[in-house]
RNA sequence: CGGGGUGUAGCGCAGCCGGGCUAGCGCACCUGCCUUGGGAGCAGGGGGUCGGAGGUUCGAAUCCUCUCACCCCGACCA
């Protein structure tokens, strides 16, 4: 391709409204353009990558033996009612209607649709394991895209959808799944985990995420130092910390804590660690008050408490309710002699002579005992992890904690979807029996922008050579006026083409610093730089986007080596 | 949906509070000269319903009302 016919509209400017480094990047190298909140064209640089991680994509689900099928955008309103989900899934589902009045919506995920599809043609227990995925663009409509094209609306996502006779044969499915994600998050050249996660509110039985890390990403997950334990934090266990305290009961205390509501408040007002406190929150679960208790340091995992006592929401109370529950204004809640239900962390269970809130405004106490002063109804793994916390999983380990992008999904679904919609097959005995399912997504535009977030630097964007636009771009200082210049180009340009290597020239009648200075924006991994300096000698230069590595060679050996780099990524 | 903010040339912004010349600046774009190994220089030039509608006024980018879009924080979420 020659630079000169094509379209890559780069930018010098960051553009205000780009917050994150990969949305940054990709308006500025010319790949990607905003249309409307969260929706956004392709450009022909960003379309390259997208297409680089579908084709990992549909080769690694090939080989594991996923079928390609391609379903609708557009679907009908009956298969969500009849899933039950046209109720539940909310206003991120977009709905409309058509010109004889039916309701139908934009496919945020293909459930219903595929399973439809499948109850319809398999029959038999012969016809499974079967496996159907698609690579497609999705609709969500997103309470607040941002980050461009981490979390927009419209999107390109590659999802599969597993149909097997029984629980055992779905998670046969299940690990080959997995283990094509691997390798399909490898050959990205991503740095990547895959933790343990919760299942929200696609449902089924238990899920793995594949998180590539970077400082931005929206979640927070945990891995153990030692052993392969990794899991979001919505999920991440908390270990029970084994030994309770020794101490001796001492007397209860009150204190006035005038207008110390928070943790740090009181525990710098009292000198006493926040550590040594208990804090008492309380929430609605459907409508019922419930008290959760914490120590000071640690931090309330919504999910964990949500799963815990089975509701269907779960939410901070409001001040009327603290105050009705607790009989004091916000900030001065504690447990003693409170008479709703209460749920303590495990964490707190050892604990001795805390200090906490006294249901009395401007009032806290000291040297509670939960057994001597509370009504615990039970304690829980109600926490979430924080950094050094002990693995829960191996005796050495302690946990550590990062950032990442989500940019895959497993999820075994069970019979979900299947019971709701009667995906029913015959068996060998000639019984009706549910399929089992499990579904598996990819956010394949989101993929790139992780790529970008990971592996970036105060020049631009540094390519993986997998998911690069162009393996190589050959930038001819003054093309326009040196004759050998030109011709040496056009022969390297040749030669790589032929083998095929995706080159871009820059034959553009630029200076060399613009050239330079686009050449690394777009973050191209191979540079081949021909002046007339170099070339008096017979030599080009060859430059790796990553590390800054330069050498001096000549054509054939340049053209040899990028060949070679090429060729050892398949 | 709640709170905050911004809409002025393709992009980034000033002007608005205290209404008043022809609405400016940088980058980008076009023409010419010059230059050619890290976003050059000089000269000339094009481009604006000041987000939209209504109002106040002799006069509105500026003040008022409504409205739309976008951004940030929150709840939500693969």
């Amino acid at each position: 391709m020659r630079y000169s016919q094509y379209f890559i509209p780069t930018v010098k400017e960051t553009p205000s409204d780009a917050e994150v480094i990969s949305h940054q990047l990709m308006l500025r190298a010319g790949m990607i353009r905003k249309l409307a909140a969260g929706i956004y064209n392709y450009l022909p640089l960003g379309l390259r990558s997208i297409r680089k991680v579908e084709n990992i994509v549909r080769e690694e689900m090939d080989r594991a033996g996923a079928i390609e099928i391609l379903m609708p955008t557009v679907q009908p309103a009956e298969l969500w009612q009849e899933s039950t989900r046209w109720e539940q899934y909310g206003k991120e589902l977009l709905r409309f209607r058509d010109r004889k009045e039916a309701e139908f919506c934009l496919g945020p995920t293909h459930e219903e649709v595929v399973t439809d599809l499948v109850r319809r043609e398999v029959k038999s227990y012969r016809q499974m394991p079967l496996n159907l995925y698609q690579i497609q663009g999705k609709f969500r409509d997103e309470i607040r895209p941002r980050f461009g094209l981490m979390r927009g609306r419209e999107f390109i996502m590659k999802d599969a959808y597993s149909f097997d006779v029984d629980s055992a044969a779905a998670d046969l499915s299940y690990d080959k799944m997995y283990q094509a994600y691997r390798r399909i998050f490898e050959r990205c050249g991503l740095n990547f985990r895959a933790v343990e996660a919760d299942t929200g509110s696609i449902g089924g039985t238990s899920s793995h995420e594949f998180m590539v890390l970077a400082e931005s990403g929206e979640d927070a997950i945990a891995s153990c130092s030692c052993c392969h334990y990794a899991a979001n934090v919505e999920k991440a266990e908390a270990r029970p910390f084994a030994a309770p305290e020794h101490a001796e009961p001492r007397p209860l205390e009150r204190v006035a804590t005038p207008g110390k509501r928070t943790i740090e408040e009181v525990s710098s007002f009292l000198s006493i660690p926040a550590a040594t406190m208990v804090k008492t929150l309380i929430l609605m679960a459907d409508d019922q008050p419930v008290v959760a208790l914490l120590r000071g340091d640690h931090d309330l995992n919504e999910i964990k408490l949500k799963n815990l006592l089975g509701c269907e929401t779960l939410e901070m109370a409001g001040d009327e309710v603290v105050e009705r529950v607790t009989g004091a204004p916000t900030g001065f809640a504690g447990p003693v002699g409170l008479k709703a239900r209460m749920v303590a962390d495990l964490a707190v269970q050892g604990m001795r002579n805390f200090a906490t809130g006294g249901n009395e405004k401007d009032i806290h106490l000291k040297n509670v005992n939960l057994e001597r002063d509370c009504a615990v109804t039970r304690f829980a793994d109600i926490r979430n992890v924080v950094h050094g916390d002990p693995c829960p999983r191996c005796d050495a380990g302690e946990l550590e904690m990062w950032r990442g992008i989500e940019v895959g999904h497993v999820f075994k679904l069970g019979t979900k979807y299947s019971k709701a919609l009667s995906a029913t097959y015959l068996d060998a005995d000639g019984k009706e029996q549910i399929i089992f399912m499990g579904c598996y997504g990819i956010g394949v535009s989101r993929t790139v922008a992780a790529c970008i977030e990971q592996n970036h630097d105060e020049n631009g964007i540094v390519f993986p050579l997998p998911i690069a636009p162009f393996h190589c771009i050959v930038s001819a200082v003054n093309y326009t006026k040196e004759e050998a210049v030109r011709e040496a180009c056009e022969a390297i340009y040749r030669k790589l083409a032929d083998a095929r290597v995706e080159v871009l020239l820059d034959d553009r009648d630029e200076r060399p610093g613009v050239k330079f200075k686009d050449a690394d924006l777009i973050g191209i991994p191979l540079r081949i730089v021909v002046g007339a300096k170099n070339l008096a000698e017979g030599k080009v230069e060859l430059k790796q986007r990553r590390g800054g590595e330069v050498e001096l060679l000549t054509i054939a050996e340049a053209v040899e080596k990028v060949k070679g780099m090429v060729a050892a990524i398949g």
